[in-house]
DNA sequence: GCCCTTACTAAGCGCTTGCTCAGAATAGGA
DNA sequence: TCCTATTCTGAGCAAGCGCTTAGTAAGGGC
């Protein structure tokens, strides 16, 4: 098992009950599809009646958005972060790639739905990630940019490079499963020399 | 208008109203997820009565299972094209990313649908498409290793950067949109680059 | 024009869904 | 132990869903 169990997820929230239905929200949402995800599929694993949801959610939407919001504001504080961190543009984004990657692979199925359940987010929730996820594209950009005016990084577009990174570290949530052999960690660091490579990193390869 | 007009998407189909049915489920599915789509909204899209859907297709589903099966034919084809074409590892991996991002992002309607509602299908559509997508994954994983075996692609783990090389095509059909204005050979022929260099192949970048 | 086939509709069925509500059960503090 | 607050349930509601059916309309061939 190398994802991140269920049980280490929020566990800040209270009281239990709570956090099992965001449990048994993800598991299914991720398996399904938030649609194809009932209420009453979500009571039964985590133990209670459909009503029971009510008494600490206000709607089955409400438990998409606390999704979504948490693990997108995850994502943000990894890149910014690694972006903040130690070193040249070319250490930094080995970072950045490795933790996005692993994070995608490890949380996959958060990650699944923090990127592929955006159109069923209440528009105010969805405009609020939205923000989030302009942010994580930013941080990104600008990291590229540097390299490329610092010499580091040889890349023809800017914008298009920032979002194959993204897309590579994205698209694992997609992929990743229980099932995966290789650990996040190890996926990460390959990622992220692949993403080197892709950058045109001298020392690279 | 950059992306592929529906107008052109599966001209073969007749009678007309069925190849409207398509068209209108296609856009539903990308848009809001298949789930989330009702017969109603398809065959308003269509300009029918919901029963008419039922004349030309056995089920919702039936509907969905098209799109994924010719999804997945066409970009099965064009991998395989480019697998057999002229030239070495590296001008046949050019072509093959060039081909398969142009494709997701020309197509990217039903590129979301054939990349991401897999678990909607029926077992034995699923069973089908499952074959074809292997059979893609094969052919990427085969020519990276012969790259690698003749010394123009340097990659430490084939399979991971296969899965890298599909992943940033399939990506493309998540976040390329009727507004994004960078054509789609265009952004094939700079995903080439990148990936190039990603696979370390001499000359790149 | 007639007949057959195909295409289509309006109406409605049985079932499912997100959610509400009144009452019951449980937990915690004095 | 008792009381209050919190947690939870069973039952059920209104709306919506995929699909069926009987009948109508349209198209094409002779």
């Amino acid at each position: 098992m190398t994802a991140t169990p269920p049980a280490d997820l929020w566990p800040e929230v209270r009281p239990e009950a709570a956090r099992r239905l965001l449990l048994a929200a993800v598991e299914s949402f991720a398996g399904r599809g938030y649609h194809a995800t009932t209420t009453r599929d979500i009571a039964t694993a985590a133990g209670m009646s459909p009503a029971a949801l009510y008494v600490h959610y206000p709607s089955k939407a409400a438990l998409l958005s606390e999704i979504s919001r948490t693990g997108h504001q995850r994502t943000l504080a990894l890149v910014e972060d690694a972006a903040a961190g130690p070193g040249g543009p070319d250490d930094r984004m080995r970072r950045l790639v490795e933790d996005f990657t692993a994070w995608h692979a490890r949380t996959h199925t958060v990650g699944r739905i923090v990127q592929y359940e955006l159109q069923a987010l209440p528009p105010e929730d969805f405009a609020a990630v939205a923000e989030l996820r302009h942010r994580i594209e930013e941080t990104v950009r600008a990291m590229i940019a540097e390299g490329a005016a610092a010499g580091v990084f040889a890349v023809p577009d800017v914008r298009t490079a920032a979002r194959a990174v993204l897309s590579l570290g994205i698209d694992v949530a997609r992929w990743y499963n229980e099932r995966t052999a290789e650990p996040p960690e190890e996926l990460g660091r390959r990622y992220a020399d692949l993403v080197l490579g892709m950058l045109g990193a001298r020392g690279s390869a």
